[in-house]
DNA sequence: TTGCAAAACGACACCAGTGTCGATATAATG
DNA sequence: CATTATATCGACACTGGTGTCGTTTTGCAA
């Protein structure tokens, strides 16, 4: 119900598509959701849904780009109301309570599964490696930051201690992408790998 | 050129054709490789090769059992010449010589997809936690005798440092899957990683 | 109301990949 | 050498997914 519509209208529908869309991905994963899948998921039809998007790469990037601007907000956020760097640390880890949970980003998955099975297509790499880089300097900054401040020892480098939180964070989404979140104790291992950071950053208390 | 021949010539003819497919699997993924692209690189029609193999997940399970004994095999070797249990988790994670290198396994991308992109469907998703749970199992008994030993600290539970080497590999090999070796620092992660054992273990001499 | 621009629709042509099956070729056997 | 079992072949029918495009519908403006 809506030709010639406003641009708010629009804007509604897209948006609505990628709801849904999100809904699908995080259902049937990447590879093996089909435009058909959203269509129906939707409510639109074939045509109707290339209008908005010209195909599911396409659509999953939209999710993602989307993502990335939720999450730069919320980092943004917590800039402000936090005491320390160890605590923005953690509230970048674990969130907005800032300590451990089983709680995942459900499309993580896909997300994998996107860039592994893409890695081969030269675009798709680049964007890899682009948000790679994004997550790496973020984390890069903190530490630098927290190291010039006193607050973090600079035993290890600021580079190498991100890159392995980078790591330790794949590594627990790959797990959790395949077994059940008991069985890859996320919050036992969490709080561990904290125990490894307090160690490298030379940080006693968590508060 | 071989009707009715010698079981000898069948088992030949299967091992070539999954020498072809492994490198297949190498140069396009999982996913995206094809009967045909096996059938090319084979040197096989399309029926001979479905004589082997019933399907492609049939094929990727027939590589993945291989690597498995083949690994087996290189385990029981080091069992004897080992002279710590140190020297053999090193050996265990970076293989022969012990020490972090820059070379992993070719098929691990394919792997990673192969139960990613599989998490859904019931058979692979057992098969995968399986696979988890022998490594798990191999790391954590490892562990478990160098604590009764004495050569390793009892302080973390065995069980969760074990978990936590399949984390920091599971993410070393996605990351590597998708960026290249220079941009993920493997060599120096590991270094790092592996200092982080010797805090967990209480080891002092890499030796 | 009426006219129209364009949003939404869904049938269609197309393609790539799959697994099958009858035909063919040939290594072993007597 | 003739026979035969069967390994190998490749054409084929089928399926599922894609993106397009002419048609229909509908919200808005005149």
């Amino acid at each position: 119900m809506s030709p010639r519509v406003s641009k708010e209208h629009l804007k509604q529908r897209r948006a609505d598509i990628m709801k849904a869309a999100r809904n699908v991905f995080i259902e049937h994963g990447y590879e093996h959701t089909t435009m058909k899948h959203v269509m129906e998921a939707a409510g639109v039809s074939r045509g109707g849904l290339y209008q908005y998007f010209s195909n599911k790469e396409d659509l999953f990037e939209a999710l993602l780009e989307e993502g990335l601007t939720d999450e730069a907000g919320a980092t943004e956020d917590s800039l402000g109301k936090v005491e320390s760097y160890w605590a923005l640390l953690m509230q970048l880890l674990f969130g907005e309570d800032g300590s451990p949970d089983t709680e995942m980003d459900p499309l993580a998955p896909s997300k994998l599964e996107f860039f592994i099975t893409g890695r081969n297509d030269e675009r798709r790499r680049a964007y890899g490696e682009k948000r790679y880089e994004m997550g790496l300097r973020m984390y890069e900054e903190l530490i630098k930051a927290g190291q010039r401040s006193g607050e973090f020892s600079d035993r290890y480098e600021s580079n190498l201690i991100a890159r392995s939180i980078i790591t330790f964070v794949d590594g627990l989404a790959l797990d959790h992408a395949m077994l059940p979140e008991e069985k890859v104790k996320l919050k036992e291992q969490s709080a561990m790998f904290v125990e490894y950071l307090k160690m490298a950053l030379d940080v006693s208390s968590s508060r």
